[in-house]
DNA sequence: ATGGTTGAATGTCAA
């Protein structure tokens, strides 16, 4: 069985309905991962996905991040946020199961500038996340940790690595703490497939004609564990929904697994 | 140059 996930930050949801709604009917993934909702669950537009065959898992807050699970299978269980004791005061995390798999998705801070105090919380946050998964998972399991990481992990993944280095986003000290959370198990499958190509999955609404100049980052992923990173098929970023009208600043991200070759376990 | 645009909410903050 062919099983395929995506991932993508809408900058809104309700803003982003009918891009979000068509591009579900066209691609048709298992599980599309959202982030940047910004809406409290009582104003989740659920009924737009249950119309196109959807279930959906929603953790949002007033206005501002917000996260969500929208799949064609009822998830087998599903956790809205870290439950580890500490405050989980901002929306940036829900995990569901499903076909044997955990699903991962994060909204992690933008950080805001090195020297903003949002910044430490930033690697805070995956510091968190590693411990979660110490705690929570062992890297034998087949994990999908995916969403927006608000970091570029190497040169190749912005758009001028000697002028953005040290930039939020492309900071030596994020860049070596996305790779400590992914050194406890989980492969960059993009990269996988993709070693040598620069594509972006963000382009700056601030920065004049970025997507048309292609001025961008590679900031939102799609991390597995080595039994899934086995029986992956694709990994593909669909650069389309970001060259329609009222964009998202992010366009989406997706990957898909031949089940049938997983190790059952 | 320290800008620019967008969403949610309707102040202005966050990105």
């Amino acid at each position: 069985m062919l099983w395929k996930i995506a991932t993508f930050n809408v900058n809104g949801l309700r803003a982003r309905l009918p891009i979000v709604v068509d591009w579900l009917k066209k691609q048709q993934p298992d599980v599309l991962c959202l982030q940047e909702t910004k809406c409290q669950d009582q104003d989740f537009p659920y009924p737009a996905f249950q119309e196109v065959g959807y279930h959906t898992y929603a953790r949002g807050e007033k206005s501002f991040n917000g996260v969500a699970l929208i799949s064609k299978a009822p998830l087998a269980e599903v956790w809205p946020e870290f439950g580890d004791g500490l405050p989980d005061s901002e929306a940036r995390l829900i995990a569901g199961q499903v076909s044997g798999i955990w699903i991962i998705n994060t909204y992690i801070p933008q950080g805001r500038h090195p020297q903003d105090p949002a910044f430490t919380d930033k690697l805070g946050f995956f510091d968190r996340l590693r411990n979660w998964f110490n705690r929570r998972f062992r890297p034998d399991q087949p994990l999908i940790w995916t969403g927006d990481m608000n970091v570029a992990p190497d040169k190749l993944d912005v758009y001028d690595p000697e002028h953005l280095d040290g930039a939020v986003g492309f900071h030596p000290l994020e860049r070596q703490a996305l790779a400590e959370v992914a050194a406890w198990g989980f492969i960059d499958l993009y990269r996988q497939f993709h070693p040598q190509d620069q594509q972006f999955t963000f382009w700056d609404y601030r920065l004049a004609k970025s997507f048309a100049r292609n001025l961008g980052w590679r900031l939102d992923h799609i991390m597995v564990t080595a039994s899934l990173a086995q029986v992956a098929k694709e990994c593909e970023v669909d650069v389309a929904p970001r060259g329609l009208a009222k964009p998202s600043d992010h366009t989406p991200l997706w990957a898909v697994f031949e089940l049938e070759q997983l190790d059952p376990d």
